[in-house]
DNA sequence: TACTGTCCCTAAACCGGTTCAGTAAACCGG
DNA sequence: CCGGTTTACTGAACCGGTTTAGGGACAGTA
């Protein structure tokens, strides 16, 4: 009875295919099920799951004539019907608030991805990247079939973390520490920039340009104003975020030697080559003529160091430059990049598996909190600051 | 998990009876499903899905309440319900053969994906990655819940590629056009490698090292013992790959000018920075003194003048190098790299737009078969041969 | 003989949505 | 007052699997 009214329908849908091709073509197979399987080998459909998922509860003989009637088909279970019933998608989310396109482009996350994809793979997880569809990351977040998320870059004032915890799923915040009841990863940003800043005060700078990495608002109907200016003293102190970490380091060591990083010392960019050389044009057409750059990226130093150059200064003779991140390639460039080391694989291996255990684990377990360190390395791009009066 | 199923029955069979007594303790709340909105308003289970999907054919007044109830539960539709009705997950797949880790550690991937986010994003669709799973790309793909699948240095060989078509699963092929049937967007690769060689052909060089990429073989039980050495002639006669199509070019060129590149002078490695430098470092223990080198990517090229540099060549007096792809880094490295440029980011646009045609329009349509160009830039890693004898 | 236990397999319920086919009520022109 | 539309909504089938609960056959035991 079942089948009759089944086979019914599958004969009108293939008849209306081959209308549409114009018929006579070779049969467009339609992707076979498990019931045809079951029909095939004269089985039931439960049979046939077990076949697949549990051979030992067959005979072997049962087993095998099963699996090979379905090599015959051609038959894969279908993985979202799979999903649906185990309400599992082996599929972990790497959530971020800006676009993929952006996100790509800097050379951190791809280094973050590497970590986070070894560590999926691992333990077996698919990944899919989330973000923003159609300008809104609730409306992805929404649409995304994924068992937990890696959330990197979100701060609490993003409305989708209330929306991810409203909707039950696991999340792990990266760079971020602003929701105790979530785990989280974080590196020392803190004393990352103090020992950079050390290092410059160290060599007699007093004259500093800090790069930021500007945080983009990717809010719908959010004010977005802030594409140049640096996020104000106010800003920043409410905002645990990774710049606000780092410039405090930046300000606590200055303002020990003395001298303050005000806010038009601070300017902000993309996180990527071009972003740091044109924040430095901008600094340079401001009139500002510093003896160092501090950077909140590799990639940004990078870019300023290529700007510095086509202003005619040398490099650490005239102006001094420090990353943050320790990319692969800061050793690579010329003059090797004195930077802040940060574990940036590491930091996407921790979160997988801290997400990943509590996916698994049934039981509520404690949120973990990791601090991961930093570390200064030297190489060429600084040196000891100009003569006083030879700035330019 | 059986077990976590089964207590989930339970509980809500207990939430029932509680409803119906009037009780309730603070639950440890289940996700609301439709029928609890549809229960809740007192409507239909189909007159949630119109709410959410055709309000037009509900009530305004209808439709609002049911919205509002909806939001009061904190109801969501389950997306992966919604695939399996809709048979559409609205998710392209990125399939490579190689590791995520070591896709995301090659900036030329950076560049490529860029461009498939940015196409996706546009036209609404989400991004999933695929590699291998446990050592399988064939698990990886059959586990995997996308429309179609945007192929990345795929060849024919490939036995997933059978899988795919079997599946029935729309797909383009980037860098691979040996499969007719499917759609597919290559560049020019090998007028590209002739542009380069010609150039160092005119510099008077005649003793060059041509780096090769490396190309993983990941299939599970297929010998892999190329780990170091070179393709050789042979393999690359039959195959059509991007690097047998460079190498190809370049070997016209020195045929022409009367010395052939041979497979001593092919050494292969990583696509990455630290896969040239080695590269280099291996030829040059071997005792290969090239004038020049020719990379098939910017990162092995990169790799390469540091590791010149570690042995006391200057770049480009001693030895010249060119690059392959035009990554942004490119220009800022020291010297900035001649290289062949190639439109990455629109090759993974052009690869999404592509497939999603396919995927959206109901009738067969013909493959569509895109050749885009490739352009020398010659920067400043690229100098007249240094006089003969003085080779070292 | 009757009871118990295994082994191998199946019918039916279920996951959480969408959609088909239809129905009751209101509307509407003649 | 009547047949014909529209409007607003619903019950049941369906997407393609997994899992629960249990049935029949057969062997072993009391």
């Amino acid at each position: 009875m079942e089948r009759a009214q089944r086979g019914d329908r599958l004969e009108r849908a293939d008849r209306a295919r081959q209308a549409e091709l114009g018929g006579g073509m070779s049969p467009p197979r339609r992707r076979p099920r498990i019931a045809d399987v079951a029909r095939e080998a004269g089985v039931s459909k439960t049979a046939v799951s077990f076949a697949f998922n549990s051979p030992e509860r067959l005979s072997a003989e049962t087993a095998g004539r099963i699996r090979s009637v379905a090599d015959g088909l051609g038959y894969r279970p279908n993985p979202v019907a799979r999903m649906l019933t185990q309400r599992r998608t082996m599929t972990l989310g790497v959530l971020t608030p800006q676009a993929l396109a952006v996100i790509f482009s800097n050379p951190f996350f791809a280094l973050f991805s590497e970590g986070v994809a070894q560590a999926a793979e691992d333990l077996g997880y698919e990944l899919h990247f989330i973000s923003p569809l159609h300008g809104s990351l609730a409306l992805a977040v929404g649409r995304s079939t994924v068992d937990g998320v890696v959330a990197i870059g979100l701060s609490a004032e993003h409305p989708e973390v209330e929306q991810i915890r409203g909707a039950g799923l696991p999340m792990v915040l990266v760079d971020s520490d602003d929701l105790p009841e979530h785990s989280s990863v974080v590196v020392d940003d803190e004393a990352g920039a103090r020992a950079a800043a050390e290092h410059l005060v160290a060599l007699g700078h007093r004259n500093v340009l800090v790069l930021a990495v500007e945080e983009a608002e990717e809010s719908p109907g959010g004010a977005l104003a802030r594409d140049t200016h640096p996020p104000t003293t106010a800003e920043l102190g409410r905002s645990e975020s990774v710049t606000a970490r780092r410039l405090r380091g930046y300000r606590a060591v200055f303002e020990e030697a003395g001298t303050a990083i005000d806010d038009d010392d601070v300017i902000a960019g993309r996180a990527s080559i071009d972003g740091g050389g044109a924040a430095f044009q901008r600094a340079w057409r401001l009139g500002r003529r510093p003896t160092a750059v501090l950077a909140m990226s590799d990639a940004m130093a990078i870019g300023a160091m290529t700007a510095a150059r086509a202003v005619g200064l040398r490099i650490p003779e005239d102006i001094s430059v420090v990353g943050f991140d320790d990319i692969d390639l800061a050793a690579h460039v010329d003059p090797p990049l004195t930077t802040v080391h940060q574990p940036v694989r590491q930091k996407g291996a921790d979160a997988v598996r801290l997400l990943i255990a509590e996916i698994e684990q049934r039981v509520a377990s404690r949120p973990e909190h990791l601090r991961l360190p930093t570390r200064l390395i030297v190489r060429s791009s600084t040196g000891p600051a100009p003569a006083a009066g030879r700035t330019r």
